[in-house]
DNA sequence: CGAGGTCTTGACGCAGATCAAAGTCAGTGG
DNA sequence: CCACTGACTTTGATCTGCGTCAAGACCTCG
């Protein structure tokens, strides 16, 4: 009966090493010595509070998904946490077995909101930073709420190859290739879509030469303009995204 | 040709006095003296430009929509603006087409992002607001994502009326009642519906019993448990958006 | 090699989009 | 007061993209 639906429990499993590419300077380091690093594996929920005793979290490397399973109906996945990004409860909506998860080996800072606000207070530089900080995230959650409610399936899809070859891909020998650390399911749970019909989209795409797999968690984008013209919002994506990117290479 | 999709240009009209009750003490009070007010009537479009100069907007009374169009698609309503929320470009993606329009008559403050900033830093309490302030207008966003992305038409509908029931309605003899400032085409878009179908919705909720129609812009929902039981995000909407409206009619 | 997962693919049905036409209402002018 | 106009809404008929179900392929690990 459980086929597409599998568990989504932890497996213990070796602790690979997550490179962090240092962004200099580090807007987040005077939080260094107040906070608490974590490693949570792959498949690992971070629970959290909402109300009082609020945390903050600080994704340093790897990628999270933020999920929420509406009563009666299947897990969605509400946004994607990449390295830079801050998470807090009240970030998100009350809605029940909302969860914090590691989809990749991923490394974080945690502390109390209360000390985080106080050295806001403190640290000029670090406010700044915040704000941008939480315009992006802001602009990029907008952005997951177009593409969900605008875009066809096939456009939601190119959308998110996009993204995700944007925000953490190399150029190689035929495009761009990149990890990707999401299972069938969990692409499937971002962009509204049912497993089947994603599997048929990409398919197609695979079948058309935009796009080539290599193992099950690697891909290529092989035509970069054939896939942009497949998203109405490629500019904007490339825009959000792009810049993260580049202070990731270069930093 | 241009039945549905009618044009929706700001045509001249009385301004209404629009009633803004007092919050006890006015987290923003200390921004007056350096904002500009402005009163932008219904269907007005207030421009903005991403990148240098930037403005933020904060909302006093009324209601806006944050809209988009990406190429090739028809309008979105991405957000809903109350008052007490704060907009600033880079709070929303680099679509084309992006725009805040006045779905009411409403007031609101305008000031160099620039000015913002310095005030941020001058004024600790109005940076401690702030951060609730994004924190709560961050969570709507990805709620409202939850709500496009895993909700059946019928749900998204009663969602919505929830909200506005929630954040703009007041008590009557037989349910709450609300005015609704959107038009038909303007919920539909907002929903990721399309109008005829949302007709129908509605059509539906009425001869239910849960919705009443009291002329073209005022509705009431009569049968509040039923119309919750139609939302499975009801709670989430009504912690979400209860907040504001006790602060309202406490004030 | 077999077992338990994950992914793909086909057949089919339905919710919601699209198209078209008629109904409602406010304002306007005869 | 009523007919006229133009914007908006409702409703019916039809179509289609995507969800659902089920069978099989494939990949990983014991």
């Amino acid at each position: 009966m459980i086929t597409h639906r599998a568990s989504r429990r932890a497996r213990p499993q070796l602790v690979k090493s997550v490179p962090i590419i240092p962004v200099a300077p580090d807007p987040f380091g005077a939080l260094r010595p107040r906070a608490t690093l974590m490693r949570p594996r792959r498949h690992q929920q971070l629970s959290f509070t909402s109300g009082v005793a609020e945390t903050v979290y600080i994704v340093r490397g790897g990628l999270l998904v933020v999920q929420a399973t509406p009563p009666g109906k299947h897990r969605q996945l509400l946004a994607l946490l990449y390295p830079g990004d801050i998470f807090r409860a009240a970030f998100i909506p009350p809605l029940p077995a909302a969860a914090l998860s590691a989809v990749a080996a991923c490394e974080l800072w945690r502390l109390p909101a209360t000390t985080f606000e106080a050295m806001l207070a403190d640290e000029s530089d670090l406010g700044r930073h915040l704000s941008c900080q939480l315009a992006d995230q802001h602009a990029r959650a907008i952005m997951h709420a177009a593409i969900i409610g605008g875009l066809s399936g096939e456009e939601r899809v190119a959308s998110f190859l996009i993204e995700l070859a944007v925000r953490i891909g190399t150029p190689c020998a035929n495009g761009t290739s990149f990890d990707m650390p999401l299972s069938r399911a969990d692409i499937a749970d971002y962009l509204a879509l049912n497993p089947d019909t994603l599997s048929r989209i990409m398919s197609r795409l695979k079948g058309r030469g935009l796009l080539l797999q290599m193992g099950h968690n690697r891909a290529v984008v092989q035509d970069w303009d054939a896939m942009r013209a497949q998203s109405p919002v490629a500019d904007a994506l490339i825009a959000l995204h792009g810049k993260a990117n580049a202070r990731r290479v270069v930093g």
